[in-house]
DNA sequence: ATAGGGTTAG
């Protein structure tokens, strides 16, 4: 038993009861799996070797299983047996030390005794105090005031300081801020190192100033500074992350001949960027290619593929994964419960998510805000805003303070159950606490508003936003779509969607769909089949659900030849039917009694795994 | 320098 391995390795019993809570952790994704479809054929990656793009058809349908829940149930039970037989010492925490803090108070006191201690610390020691600071997130700003409380008191900032310092107002997105302290690293006459160019690079790239960012590479390379692997790492990791995965492989390549062997954290970088790219099954050749080089993965490196893995219900493999990373005596980390747990949550397993924080707890690893939110969203998904709010006042309770996110989940599960009062008290609630509401915020508040039908409302929340600073993205422009759709403005939905192509916007699939769906509920097959058609001149590919809302629109127009043709076609034009495809197709022969047709797909959609709905099979 | 949470369509 690889697990049992593991513990003794480790050595104690404390060892051994970690590794058998983090078992049952594994055996819950076991159980999923047993109840879920198994993979396909693996294909190769161009990253390493070439340099075009390929697109692995690795998209499958997810399933839920709800027969998954009696078996969750028993490892639960088990796990709740397990840990109300023993007690768990939690983790020493080194308090007073200026490397970790429970929260920004402690730190900011301890910052103060610091100050005033004779003799006075050195700036090493307030550098590390800092350092802390800025890894808890949020708390930029603070980090800011608290250099310019020690220049006050005559201590002059380092290299190291000022390095902090950029990245601080980068954060901010002060770019300007950030250069400005680069002028000071001049002015002081401190030596500008290649960490300089790092941090502004990086700096840089989170902005969103791509392309500054490389200008500075390429100047830094003509001041005779040589870019070592965190400079072609960040620059890498910029390009992933603006989806030019071909230019990445390209530096990946030239890094290498340059004589810069590519570490962890750039093969790690590279692996998230194609798990959340859908290429997962490039990513696993990346992960074998990196371990043959004998470079060793980290927790980075597994929560991203475990994480992948699950976005595609490929449980077995995902838990093998988790599997080996604990055999090499990694352990699970915030990051990873809370991923699974956010997973399990989606899957509409709320049951099992609680269990997983359970085991968390009980390992000494506790929840934070992340963890909270995900488990708010499984209860919000589930209509169960009630259950989703208990949580948000516990988190609270424990000190934990919510965010933009956390917020953002509430103010959507109260949308959900119509509930808007609430949702409009929580927007307002979140200002008050000095809360900057985002896109999204606005997004899911106007569509609550629509929803209800307040299209009056939802248009005045709308110009709010833009008063306010934010500019509208495909989101909002598609949930006012659909809102004028559903409330029959048909011709305001079309003005609303011309407008919005005079932008810098391009229209996507959703709007299509919504607008073709809306065209076929109308009976306009016409325009429905102009807008189908005119998809293909922007560039767009037709996806399942839009096939699936064009042969819903043929069925009710009894167009039943013309569906199934459609139908027919999905398989070719590579997006093959899945479960509501069938279920609506079905549902269309059905009404039009053709039954010898109906019972045919039945027939075929049980082959492949798929369940008929109620209204199908009734 | 790398990993986790939120909004839209059938």
């Amino acid at each position: 038993m690889i697990m049992a391995a593991a513990a003794v390795r480790r050595g104690g019993s404390e060892a051994f009861f970690i590794g058998s809570q983090i078992q049952r952790c594994q055996m819950k994704i076991m159980g999923m799996i047993l109840l879920s479809p198994t993979t396909s054929s693996r294909n190769h990656s161009n990253f390493i070797s070439s340099s075009s793009s390929s697109s692995s058809s690795n998209s499958r349908d997810k399933h839920k299983n709800d027969d998954a829940s009696s078996s969750f149930r028993y490892i639960n039970d088990a796990l709740a047996f397990f840990s109300s037989s023993s007690s768990i010492s939690s983790r020493d925490k080194h308090q007073n030390d200026a490397s970790s803090f429970r929260n920004i108070d402690d730190a900011l006191a301890y910052f103060n005794h610091m100050l005033h201690r004779k003799p006075r610390p050195c700036i090493i020691q307030f550098n590390k105090l800092l350092s802390a600071i800025v890894k808890m997130r949020h708390y930029h700003d603070a980090v800011i005031s608290l250099s310019k409380q020690m220049e006050l008191a005559g201590l002059s900032p380092d290299t190291y300081t000022l390095h902090m310092l950029i990245n601080c107002f980068f954060q901010l997105q002060r770019v300007d801020l950030g250069f400005s302290v680069l002028a000071k690293i001049i002015k002081l006459g401190l030596q500008l190192t290649i960490v300089t160019f790092n941090t502004l690079i990086n700096g840089l790239c989170k902005v969103g100033k791509f392309g500054q960012a490389v200008e500075l590479f390429d100047d830094m390379v003509a001041r005779g500074y040589q870019p070592d692997v965190h400079t072609y790492t960040t620059i890498i990791n910029g390009l992933c992350k603006i989806g030019e995965t071909v230019a990445a492989a390209g530096l990946f390549r030239k890094m290498g001949e340059a004589g810069c062997q590519p570490d962890v954290v750039t093969y790690s970088t590279i692996i998230d960027s194609l798990c959340k790219d859908r290429r997962v099954n490039e990513a696993l050749d990346i992960f074998s290619y990196m371990k043959a080089k004998g470079i060793s993965p980290n927790i980075f490196t597994y929560n991203s593929l475990i994480q992948g893995l699950c976005n595609f219900s490929r449980w077995r493999e995902a838990s093998a994964m988790l599997n080996e990373m604990m055999s090499l005596n990694i352990m699970p980390n915030i990051v990873t419960f809370s991923l699974l747990i956010n997973i399990f949550c989606k899957e509409g397993n709320v049951f099992e998510a609680r269990g997983v924080l359970k085991t968390m707890t009980e390992m000494g690893v506790e929840p934070n805000v992340v963890t909270y939110s995900s488990l708010m969203n499984g209860y919000s998904l589930q209509a169960e805003v009630v259950e989703a709010r208990k949580l948000f006042d516990v988190m609270i309770t424990k000190g934990c303070k919510p965010d933009v996110f956390s917020y953002n989940i509430l103010i959507n599960g109260y949308c959900k159950a119509k509930r808007i009062g609430e949702a409009k008290q929580l927007f307002n609630e979140m200002i008050h606490q000095g809360l900057t509401p985002d896109i999204v915020s606005y997004n899911t508040l106007i569509d609550g508003l629509c929803q209800l039908g307040r299209l009056k409302e939802a248009h005045d929340l709308f110009k709010n936003m833009l008063t306010n600073g934010n500019l509208p993205d495909l989101c909002t422009y598609s949930i006012l779509l659909d809102g004028f759709c559903k409330q029959g403005y048909l011709a305001k939905a079309f003005r609303l969607f011309r407008a919005m192509q005079s932008t810098y916007l391009k229209p996507n699939m959703v709007m299509y769909n919504i607008l073709i769906d809306a065209m076929c509920k109308s009976r306009n097959l016409k325009e429905a089949r102009k807008l189908f058609s005119e998809l293909f001149v922007q560039g767009l590919q037709p996806n399942v659900q839009i096939y699936t809302t064009i042969i819903n629109g043929l069925c009710k127009e009894g167009l039943l030849d013309e569906a199934l043709e459609a139908f027919r076609n999905m398989e070719e034009d590579g997006c093959p039917p899945n479960e509501f495809s069938y279920n609506v197709i079905i549902r269309g022969f059905l009404q039009h009694k053709d039954e010898s047709r109906a019972v045919q797909l039945i027939g075929e959609m049980r082959e492949k795994g798929f369940v008929a709905d109620v209204g199908t099979t009734a």
